[in-house]
DNA sequence: CTATCACCTAAAGTTAACTTCAGCTCAAGC
DNA sequence: GCTTGAGCTGAAGTTAACTTTAGGTGATAG
């Protein structure tokens, strides 16, 4: 079978080989096997864990808890149970995480309409009630009739 | 007008005192005012730059990024390009985060069904090359064609 | 045959965003 | 008149996920 040394699998997946010898200390993967001079020999298996780690750290799930999942793998299909609930955590999460991130792009497709409206005015001044800072009623009401008829994204543009 | 301790706005708005000095200290927000014994002062304006801050962080913006917008608000309306530029930049940036969350969720669906099934089966085998770890061809295929008929969330479901 | 390069380990350092701590002031309740 | 509680400051500590450093080995290119 082929393998590669940890600075072929650092360039083939764009990690640097300090991250792989620290997940392997932090047992997100199984030990890599050795040669006889103590350097790790990775084989495509060694790779795919590699890779899981890298695609749940997308999915935002905290190394302490792939270093879990990892860790049921040695329970083999005992831990098949274990493993679909802990996926199912975290697709809940993430599924959360989008909803919020939606929510805060809402807010800042907004921020932005706010301020093209003022560039074009020339003032923020429009959108504040006399001197104060406090956002008048009826940049509020004018934004909300805006979108009824187009979307956020839109109105917030140039 | 009515005036907050930091107790009051740190209760009202959901964070801690210490949280809210801190925010101060990086100049997320403007200085607050301080009575004769230099205590804090808040009024709705200053509540309203601490909320500012809350939803951009729930917008992944960097504090650093967050005390650049702040100190533009000195500027007035010398920075309202600088600022919508700044709202420019993030949306692209949460836009991005958002979509990556969803390939992660699709990964965790696509997960889930590969468990769901290995658990019906009552093992992972069933997706494994003989005595390997390599998922076959197999597996992927039959998530290939099911995906065309149903969703993703649906097929990871028990 | 020696210098360079990839590799190794253990330990210390880094960054963000807070939190905790030590030590001090002041108004209010008993 | 003393204690309690909220506030204050500056500095040190915390956590995650790495990165950097210091010091050491062993194959290979010149």
């Amino acid at each position: 079978m082929k393998t590669f040394t940890i600075g072929q699998v650092a360039e083939k997946i764009g990690v640097t080989v300090e991250t792989i010898r620290y997940y392997e200390h932090e047992d997100l993967i199984p030990p890599v096997r050795r040669d006889e001079g103590g350097r790790r020999v990775f084989t495509d298996d060694d790779i795919n864990h590699i890779r899981l780690v890298i695609e749940m750290k997308k999915a935002d799930v905290p190394l302490k808890d792939i270093a879990y999942f990892a860790s049921w793998r040695g329970d083999g299909d005992d831990s098949l149970e274990a493993r679909y609930e802990f996926l199912e955590k975290h697709e809940l999460t993430s599924e959360a995480e989008i909803k919020q991130l939606e929510k805060s792009l809402a807010f800042l497709h907004y921020k932005k309409w706010y301020y093209k409206t003022a560039i074009e005015a020339g003032t923020e001044n429009i959108h504040l009630l006399d001197g104060t800072l406090e956002v008048s009623e009826d940049t509020l009401n004018e934004y909300a009739q805006l979108l009824k008829n187009s979307d956020a994204k839109t109105l917030g543009k140039r």
